[in-house]
DNA sequence: CGGCATGATGTTATAAAGTAGCATTCTGAG
DNA sequence: CTCAGAATGCTACTTTATAACATCATGCCG
């Protein structure tokens, strides 16, 4: 299990941040015998350069720039396997990506996402999610998996823009 | 306040549920103001026809058929009044539109996606969602929107297919 | 009633997001 | 070394969505 970082909306040393979670997807790799090659890195990689959600065809420009493919099938290609394996997860309002900061297998995180600064942050998992899944059951729902974004605005932007 | 109808997954009498969402959206517009034009009323017909997510193009491709609008702008500009007003919800996983059946304004609806059947059951704005919604404003984001999909199989589609 | 502001419809054209299918290359097990 | 499977990369295409502009309807004011 991958640790947790600061959150993206709080002030931190970023460069120790994504080192931090490169090294942990590269442990998880080992671990689990999966490949990180060269487009999935570059990818992540560029996820990793802040909290904010890129889309796939800003993340094929990185690929491009690397020398790597330039169609969009590889960059989705590489979407796919990281998002598979919870190294990234898709934001679905933004039709774009964000890497995964929180670190523990398939849980429902909540994303709060912040339309001035496009910074989006994966708040822990709550208890207060139970209910939710409860009441879908009690109806004969089998939930596989679950969304749950928030559209708003996070604190530092709150505080500049009052 | 529109009334809220029978679950999307339960069996009840369509004709009558959708004869009642529809009047309720005309009594709406009629108290606020709001114009149901000839295409706004299609695109919310055609949702009303039952409880499947559609896509703006197949909503579109009703439009043509009665004579309306045949580009996609004309669909997207209804679907837009009809999202705004609350009367249809946007399925961010699937980019589709449901017709809204639970009438309390801008609540922060659950909605259940059956992958098989492709039905939409919107659950009642749950008071889980709170503490949801108070571990953001704790860490000083303001929450503006809310989405929360579950993706799994409903109870009927669960029977038929163990 | 006429004029006019506003809002709605409809068009063409184009952008953005995502997928199908196939040839080639890499990797690792035997 | 060989071969199967996985991964890359490409071309071509589909689906989803928007920009920009002309036209038409509605309703308010004089």
């Amino acid at each position: 299990m991958r640790p947790s970082g600061p959150g993206a909306f709080e002030r931190h040393d970023h460069s120790r941040c994504r080192e931090a979670a490169l090294a942990a997807v590269l442990q998880e790799c080992a671990a689990q015998r999966l490949r990180l090659t060269p487009p999935r890195r570059c990818v992540l990689e560029a996820l990793l350069e802040g909290h904010k959600a890129m889309t796939a065809y800003e993340l094929l420009d990185r690929l491009r720039e690397a020398g790597l493919g330039s169609q969009p099938p590889v960059v989705y290609r590489a979407l796919d396997f990281l998002v598979e394996h919870g190294f990234v997860h898709r934001i679905e309002r933004l039709s774009a990506f964000v890497a995964c900061t929180h670190g523990e297998g398939q849980h429902s995180a909540m994303f709060l996402v912040c339309r001035e600064c496009h910074r989006v942050e994966e708040a822990a998992s709550p208890v207060a999610l139970n209910p939710l899944e409860d009441q879908a059951r009690n109806q004969g729902f089998r939930i596989d998996r679950m969304t749950i974004e928030a559209e708003g605005v996070c604190g530092g932007c709150l505080e500049r823009a009052p």
